[in-house]
DNA sequence: CATGAATGAGCTTTCATTCAT
DNA sequence: TATGAATGAAAGCTCATTCAT
């Protein structure tokens, strides 16, 4: 994909096997039908993460560690897509329009539980802030898969044990023991 | 600002009190107007880095705080333009035309350097990949100082102590001791 | 009309009745739709040339006074949009791109060929290299046809045997008999 | 040579070793620069051709081959810079502003005394109006020098007798005797 | 509901012209 | 006189948006 600047109306419509003028009988303009794909796309990993499974441990340290795996997974399955709004320039109109949202904020705010379970169960600091705690956490996420999307292009190595070293990182950082 | 696509060259061109055409005297298309004034910035970081100050301490843990704290303020200051840049969808072009250039390459060499005398001084453990520690530390920056810079537009607290916070997540990570 | 570097898409656009952006709808660029609107053109007169009219005579001669007739008439009518291919300047870009081209192809092939039935017939000198006297002849077409359109601009004579003198000039030159 | 509209005056002046601001002192405009230059040429050729060389035949039939000589050879030396100028594009800008300069005019009133001066010597047909027959004459010229120029760039034959051969489309046309 | 031709504001880029030195 | 950096109008082209069908 191009990125939100360079995907033009045309190529989503197409894509979608609609026509142009299809497109904006369901959306009003070009930013409200890319946030509703982003939203889309965010309901997707939401409702996989909260999917329950039988028999699937409920612990901090354990549902960490689904979130990472589901997360990278779902980040490396729609790479193209999600680039476009990875981006920091659209962050912000995402963010202002569209986080807000419930979709958006229900993601981040299944993380910030997720974090503050954390800190009950011991497993993360209570003296750090969950909010804070949150950001680093995405953005390790973020940046060692998109690090592991790069090598693959460049044809290196695969993908197998990235959630385990994400989650190091994020837990232990990076100092000797 | 803007960002790469919303920014019109007419724009920059009134920022520096410039005209339109005068732009074009010096670069030669919109790409290299952008990636000459990304690159002026990155060796002002860059410069500021290495400026050897007497008595400054030249061990791998005095040095990653001097770099978060140098470059967490050179973030700040430079908030607006770089948030430009830190777009992925820009960093493709980036790094593909500028970061490959002498001062990007050298910025993330200076970092994977530095990152490899604190594996020496076991600051950082041995067992890493310096690329991959790199970009986490990167990471963690960008998020926090971002984060940072949110807050403040919402009025709450100041940047005090950041850059312990951002070392301590790097070195430490988010679990309990 | 003003000459192809002078005359404007807006402008084209304008006198079409269509928006800018309508125009490259149908024409890549500017070039393109230049062409596109010259071959359109020069196909208008090849086909009222290969024309059959009943009880045409097909002899040289009158073959030759057909074309001058049909070709000052054409030329005549579209004297503001050909002036502009006349140009040696572009007419560069034209033969380049276009008149190689089936239809300025066919219609130099098509004056050629008449030429050639000339010698044949014993009209035209059959020492003389056809190529060059077709050059000749269109020249002088051209010269007295854009010279006679001065002439109306000034407000003088018509356009009356015109074409009588054009085949006078080209067959018997300006020599005493 | 590029053509008017694609000639900078940027590079006018670099070829002439002046700044860009120096030719406007001379020149008031890009048109009158242009038209300047013109004129000069064509007052290269006029004072090429009204030289007296002692023992030069005056008869009409002389005068015209030596012209024919003269502006074939200036021409060929010249072709870059007057293919601008013969587009007919320009030819208005040209005749409109120019050839009623006083250089232009002279040449354009030299040829026509000369083919008055044929008829009188009954070389030219005293039926002809002479203003056409200039044209035809100069079209001729045109047509077949630029022919010529074109097969040399195909890296045909040489332009040895095209005088000849162009008087002889000039004075006796196509036809066979 | 669906279409896609038509629109035109707005972008990047060029270059004749000016003017402080 | 000579300079050339600065100017900004105007060009070609794109694409989000509309609307008659």
């Amino acid at each position: 994909m191009k990125g939100y600047h360079k995907t033009t109306i045309k190529d989503i419509a197409q894509e979608a096997q609609y026509a142009v003028g299809t497109v904006y009988l369901h959306f009003k303009d070009k930013d409200t039908l890319y946030f509703a794909l982003f939203k889309e796309k965010m309901k997707g990993l939401l409702s996989k993460i909260n999917e329950e499974k039988p028999g699937q441990p409920r612990d901090a340290r354990s549902k960490l560690r689904l979130f990472v795996e589901e997360s990278s997974a779902f980040f490396m399955e729609n790479q193209d897509f999600l680039r476009i709004f990875s981006s920091e320039e659209d962050r912000l109109l995402v963010e202002k329009k569209l986080l807000k949202s419930s979709t958006g904020r229900q993601l981040r705010e299944y993380i910030t539980l997720l974090i503050i379970q954390a800190q009950e169960e011991s497993v993360i600091s209570r003296a750090l802030d969950p909010g804070q705690v949150r950001e680093v956490f995405i953005a390790i996420i973020k940046a060692l898969v998109l690090e592991q999307l790069a090598e693959k292009e460049r044809g290196n190595k695969s993908f197998e044990g990235m959630s385990g070293i994400i989650l190091r990182y994020f837990l232990n950082g990076a100092a000797s023991e």
